[in-house]
DNA sequence: GTAGAATGTTAGACGCGTCTAACAATTTGC
DNA sequence: GCAAATTGTTAGACGCGTCTAACATTCTAC
């Protein structure tokens, strides 16, 4: 939790973003980043910049604080756990996933947060066999049954 | 997808809720519901009003029309399917869980929504095996160690 | 049936985040 | 080194959702 409005952390997320990438970080490239025009992200600036969470000389670059970094860190890293989780174990086209990633980041809570990442975690490193357990519910996506090899699916059969 | 703001989501969902725990629906009962003012409250039923979701006569009761209730439905839903997620597979206690589906019910995309269903339900038609696939993860939670039922791990440990 | 309590509404303000229009500074290219 | 293009800022408006204060209606209980 970074203390920050949805919008506000959307603008620090994208100054570090900018900058990941060797963008220049100044007021048209994150007004072009967020679809916002520029006013909105020099007044977003202005705020931040007194809460001490960015610098930014007039008609200058934003560059992020180390109170900016930490903070977009955070929020970078809700973003990451969660288009993890969308892409990777539930299957959702990457662009839609990252898109619900970057509105849901600013809801979850810390305690969901730090199970969903465990959870992934626990998934890729546990698959469990062959074929593994994500790929049977790739199956299940597909087909919309229960794949035979599932044990349950498997004990099932025997009994009919 | 409502096209309703989240706030307005909120309204339309406590509605139904206190309707459906057979409390009276009143204005006085969506404000406490909601943690909100009264006025609040009656701004915001003129505005379903008027987008024919509910019905309100003045100082009367608050009852949803059928396309609200079918808004409503579709909000509860994806709250649903959000806690069910965070409670039963993520393992969060159900307070946070719920607190959190309030406020990601509101910007997850229909095809996450849908994927997300489908996971709990593959994961519990499929739990492959015992110990079951799911008690492994607890396992992994507050042990931070896969358990060494764990195909993975078993293999993992016959190399060394 | 009326006084007081409970509930509901209206009016008006505010914070937030956005926008457009107008103006200002900076950069570019000749 | 200046004109034009680009970029940035200021001023002012607006929509949304909330609030408080004041007023209105309805209900309750005697």
């Amino acid at each position: 939790m970074t203390g920050q409005t949805p919008s506000m952390e959307d603008y620090l997320e994208a100054v570090a973003v900018l900058r990941r990438d060797g963008k220049t970080v100044r007021v048209k490239e994150i007004s072009a980043a967020l679809g916002v025009k520029m006013p909105s992200v020099t007044a977003a600036v202005g705020k931040l910049s007194k809460e001490g969470l960015v610098e930014h000389k007039r008609y200058g670059y934003v560059v992020l604080t180390a109170k900016g970094d930490r903070a977009a860190r955070e929020i970078f890293h809700r973003h990451e756990v969660l288009s993890h989780f969308l892409i990777d174990i539930l299957n959702i086209d990457p662009k839609t996933a990252r898109e619900d990633a970057c509105r849901m980041e600013h809801f979850i809570s810390p305690v969901s947060l730090q199970r969903l990442a465990k959870f992934v975690e626990f998934v890729e490193a546990c698959p469990q066999g062959e074929p593994s357990w994500l790929r049977n519910y790739s199956y299940y996506l597909e087909h919309g049954e229960i794949p035979d090899s599932c044990p349950a699916k498997a004990s099932q059969q025997r009994k009919e």
